[in-house]
Order: C-alpha cells, then structure tokens, then sequence
DNA sequence: ATTGCAGATGCGAAAATTTGCAACTACGAC
DNA sequence: GTCGTAGTTGCAAATTTTCGCATCTGCAAT
C-alpha cells in the first residue's frame, strides 16, 4: 500500500479518471518530502515514463490541485512548487518577506476564519496549503532598530 | 489631487524610487475601477507613453504588490490581475469553484488569524486581498441534492 | 546647479506556461 | 469481453513571463 492510496482512493470517489500519468504525478509527488517544482515532478516521472510531456505535467498538477489531493507554493520570483496533502498533515505556511524564512502554520490555526466565512457569507471555504506573507520575529526586531 | 496620492506618499516614506513608469502603472491601476491584467495596464499605460516596454509593466506590477499599494488576483485558467489598495476599502476574496462567484471579504474578517500568527507564531502577517476559494450558498445547496 | 551612482528601463532573447488538435484510452454500459 | 464515447495525451506552435545587459535616471550629497 503506497503512501498515496488515500488520495487515489478520493479520485476514485469523485469519479474523475485516474490515468497512468495522473498516478505517475501524485507518486512522484508524494514519494518527495518537500515542494517540487514541475520541472523537478517532469523529470521523475518520466524516469518512470520517459514519454511524458511537460505540458501533460502542467495540466495534472492543476488537476490534481483542484482535486485538492495537492496544495501549491507560489513564492515571488520561484517557480511554483506542489506537495502531497497528507491526511493528518495539512498545514499552511507563513514566509517572511525580508529573509525569506518559512514555518508550518497547523491547519487548526485557520478553523475559526473558516468558520467566519460560513457563518458571515454561507461559503464553505476549502482551506489548502496557503501561503502567507509577513515579518518573521527576527526580522521584525531588525527593523525596530 | 489625484485618487492615488496617499500611495504615493507612501511610497516616498519608504524610500524607494518614483520613476514615472511607476508613477503611470500606478496612475492605470488606481483610475480603474476593477481587477486589471498587466495586458490591460500595459495599453493603458502606453496611452499615456508609448515606449514604456511589458517587461516594466511586469517588474512594476511585482514592486507595488510588494509595497502594498497594489492587490495581487490569481484564479486558475486566468490571467493575473491587480488591483489599487485603497485606504479603508481593504478587502480579501472568496471565489466559488463551482460557478466563479466572488465576493469581497472584509478586512476586519481576518484580524483574528493575524492575530493567533503573532501570538503563536510572533509573525507579524500582511494580509493584503487574499483570494480563497470554496462553494458559495447555492452550489451548497446544489451539490447536496 | 552639478555630480555620482545604485537602481530602473528598454530591448532582444530565453524560459516558462498554455493551447489546438488529431490520436488515444479509461471506464461504464451492454 | 467488446463497444462507444467523453475526457486525456503527446506534440507542435502560440503565448506569456522572465532575464541579461547596455544605457539611462532619480535623488541624495555637495
Ligand atoms: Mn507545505
Ligand atoms: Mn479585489
Ligand atoms: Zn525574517
Ligand atoms: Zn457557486
């Protein structure tokens, strides 16, 4: 049991079709530990296929976004980097805009805004891998000098 | 006295340059009432100069996000677009990803999770016109036929 | 007013991303 | 298992976005 049957079970669920290549990208993407970008999910998949296209890569990592079975990094001046969305391990993240440092928010952390937003507008807002900018604490005294 | 002024003393206090491309995109962004791609600046800047190149429309859309007097739209399978960032009129998204209806979110809503990120995390965040996505009312209901 | 220079611009070229379309295929119905 | 078809893919081409670099300029210092 690979550690990506959870998501392909929810794609299942959904009903949407599960090609070779679509589980080539989630495999390569959940066998990594961190943020690729989809140049980086391109060359490992096509270790495994090497006929993949890049434009094919393009197309699932949106797909797979939307699926919400991957979350998405987009930082000024990087390329676009995806994840695995584990079950148990959503999180979001906070950057800092002048050294560039990043945590792990909990995906707890963000309930109440959720909560918010349904209660005040009746939207049920999908909460995925955001990403915020702001002052890390270090940074924060610096600049106080 | 023209409707970006405080913008642009806002960007005299932080130090940076006031070249008149900037002042033109900013000028383009602020006279318009909607979300604008950087096509769209771009033409409405070369009404006012011709020669002023795409390139330095992109790399000043980039600038004024990062000094905040400029908002940042991104919704998938379109292009980016901005918008000014008026004082007292601060406001985040949330997008329906079943129909694409937006609201505006009111920049009060996320005062608490600013909040917690300082307390928790002492992160001091920007949280300048976010756009979420989720399911509005009626595809709510829709859906749960 | 003049000077000096870090930083911004225009332009051409490169790189990244999207798109059109004919061929292919996952998967539900039989 | 075979069939039918809506949805997906590979490929090439278009489009969008970024980049390198020589030149230019905003602005602080004098
Ligand atoms: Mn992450
Ligand atoms: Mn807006
Ligand atoms: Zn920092
Ligand atoms: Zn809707």
């Amino acid at each position: 049991m690979s550690c990506e049957s959870r998501a392909i079970d929810q794609l299942r669920e959904s009903g949407v079709r599960l090609t070779p290549q679509r589980a080539m990208v989630l495999e390569a993407i959940y066998h990594s530990d961190g943020h690729l970008s989809v140049e980086e999910v391109h060359e490992r998949v096509q270790q495994l296929s090497p006929y993949v296209d890049l434009s094919t890569v393009y197309r699932t990592v949106m797909f797979l976004k939307q699926q919400g079975v991957i979350g998405e990094l987009r930082l000024d001046g990087q390329p676009v980097r995806y994840e695995a969305v584990r079950f148990g391990q959503e999180h979001h993240h906070v950057v800092c805009s002048s050294c560039g440092a990043m945590i792990d928010v909990a995906s707890d952390d963000l309930e109440t805004l959720s909560e918010l937003l349904d209660t005040k507008y009746g939207f049920e807002v999908n909460l995925v891998h955001l990403t915020l900018v702001g002052q890390c604490p270090a940074c924060r005294n610096d600049q106080s000098r």
